[in-house]
RNA sequence: GCCCCGGUCGUAUAGUCUGGUCUAGUAUGCCGGCCUGUCGAGCCGGAGAACCCGGGUUCGAAUCCCGGCCGGGGCGCCA
């Protein structure tokens, strides 16, 4: 048995000296791997005396050796034969790369690419590729094709929501709050489709779940019965990412802290009028037709909580709450929202795809049909029943990995005073 | 946009209520030294902030008052 032979490229996050050894504590390109660098005087003179002078946060590259015996109680033991600086930090670090001074968020988020030296911030990322990815799985594995839609368009979506404005050749247009006119008009053509796409909103919020750029993951589907086989999508999928997660991301999750435990299903479906009776009982006025606001969100996810369920439908609201490409049932609507724990995580709903009966639900709404016109087009060719939901990417990663607000999940967010970095 | 709280060495904080004793304390990081198995290393020494900006009160302001900017939280807004 002879020791294996390494080159190992990362960041020095600490150094310890005793006498004559030097322990680098060195990071990868991105795992959540840990090296102890090993350097002795006696074996190695020259590499002793650059690795005595290195300096945390230091880019280097590491030739050496894992010796059958670990002695190191941190990380995998290399004995390092040769060590290249590739650079070294020319300031103070902005934060402490390893964890022993905690940083700020708003420090956090200023060096986010230092802040990634950080095993939770490596871990938090790590696990938001990994929801994205499990995410294609599950939707590809039913039939959905990955399309990609405008994020600059000439109409505002839904009218409602404010919409960045930006000029267009000497044309008015807006970033996309949402591909959610494109996704039906591809069901036209496609039956399966979903999208990860970012939403550009310019409302003056400033909340612990809310982005002026935030990303999410949508879905549409034709052909359907009811309005119950896209919540079936929609669980399968949160379902499916949640133990993707969990079988993958064990060190991940470790590394925060987080015993992630998969909701329970099937997920519950709660009346919007059995929501306002919750409410009522504990003590909230609401009346019939009114949309919920945080507040109230917060107060059934903890009655939900109660009862076991994390994550439950919120369906029949009424249709005056909804926008108007949603299928109208009397007073009723055939849509929904995905709660967990009182946060909103996804809404959805099946979609008028008559194309009289929308052109009266835009009427109604207080819209302009000729304003959606490009939209309407597609509804004159054989528009099949259908229906979808747009779920918050990133408030799925806050949620999954136990962040408090919704910036910790995102690199360099968009909020109202944030543009950079 | 409204309400509450905050802004002090690179970082994270103490100090502010009860103005002077703060030439601003501590931890970590940083610099120098000692130590051949540290692993939140230890020990010794050192540098580092006129306290977000502007104005005011006062003999005297990190501390009190006003405005602005920024940060955290709550609400509103939110296809």
């Amino acid at each position: 048995m002879s020791a294996q032979s390494v080159k190992l490229s990362g960041w020095v996050n600490s150094i310890r000296a005793v006498g004559g050894i030097v322990f680098l504590e060195v990071i990868d390109g991105g795992s959540l791997d840990i090296y102890t660098v090993v350097v002795k005087k006696s074996r190695n003179p020259e590499v002793w005396q650059r690795a005595s002078k290195i300096k945390t946060g230091s880019a280097i590259t590491i030739r050496g050796t894992i010796p059958e015996v670990q002695v190191s109680k941190r990380g995998l033991e290399v004995h390092a034969t040769n060590l290249e600086v590739l650079a070294e930090p020319i300031d103070l670090l902005p934060l402490d790369p390893a964890g022993t001074t905690p940083a700020l968020l708003d420090t956090i988020i200023e060096h986010r690419y230092v802040a990634l030296r950080m095993a939770k911030q490596r871990a938090i990322f790590r696990i938001r590729a990994i929801v994205a990815s499990a995410a294609r799985e599950y939707l590809e594995s039913n039939g959905f094709l990955e399309v990609h839609t405008p994020k600059i368009c000439g109409a505002g979506a839904e009218g409602g929501a404010t919409l960045f404005q930006l000029d267009y050749f000497g044309r008015r247009a807006f970033l996309s709050q949402s591909p959610q006119l494109y996704k039906q008009m591809l069901m036209c053509g496609i039956s399966r489709v979903y999208e990860l796409t970012p939403y550009f909103r310019a409302e003056p919020h400033s909340t612990i779940r809310h982005l002026n750029e935030s990303w999410g993951i949508d879905v549409e589907m034709g052909f359907i019965d009811s309005v119950e086989e896209i919540m079936g999508i929609l669980e399968g999928l949160i379902a499916h990412v949640f133990a993707r997660v969990k079988e993958v991301a064990s060190r991940e999750l470790d590394a925060l802290g987080v015993k992630l435990s998969e909701p329970r299903r099937p997920f519950k479906h709660l009346d919007y009028s059995e929501a306002l009776e919750i409410l009522k009982s504990l003590g909230f006025e609401i009346d019939w037709g009114q949309d919920l606001g945080s507040t109230e969100e917060k107060a059934i996810g903890e009655f939900m909580l109660k009862e076991g369920y994390d994550a439950y439908f919120i369906v029949n609201y009424p249709w005056d709450a909804k926008p108007f490409y949603i299928m109208r049932k009397g007073k009723l609507s055939a849509a929904f929202d995905l709660d967990y724990k009182g946060l909103e995580l996804a809404s959805g709903g099946q979609r008028e795809h008559r194309y009289n009966e929308l052109v009266e639900n835009i009427r109604i709404k207080g819209l302009n049909p000729d304003d959606f016109s490009f939209y309407l087009k597609a509804f004159k060719y054989g528009m099949p029943p259908h229906g979808g939901f747009g779920l918050g990417l990133d408030r799925l990663v806050m949620v999954i990995t136990q962040s408090q607000n919704i910036r910790e999940v995102v690199l360099f967010p968009r909020d109202r005073q944030r543009l950079l970095p």
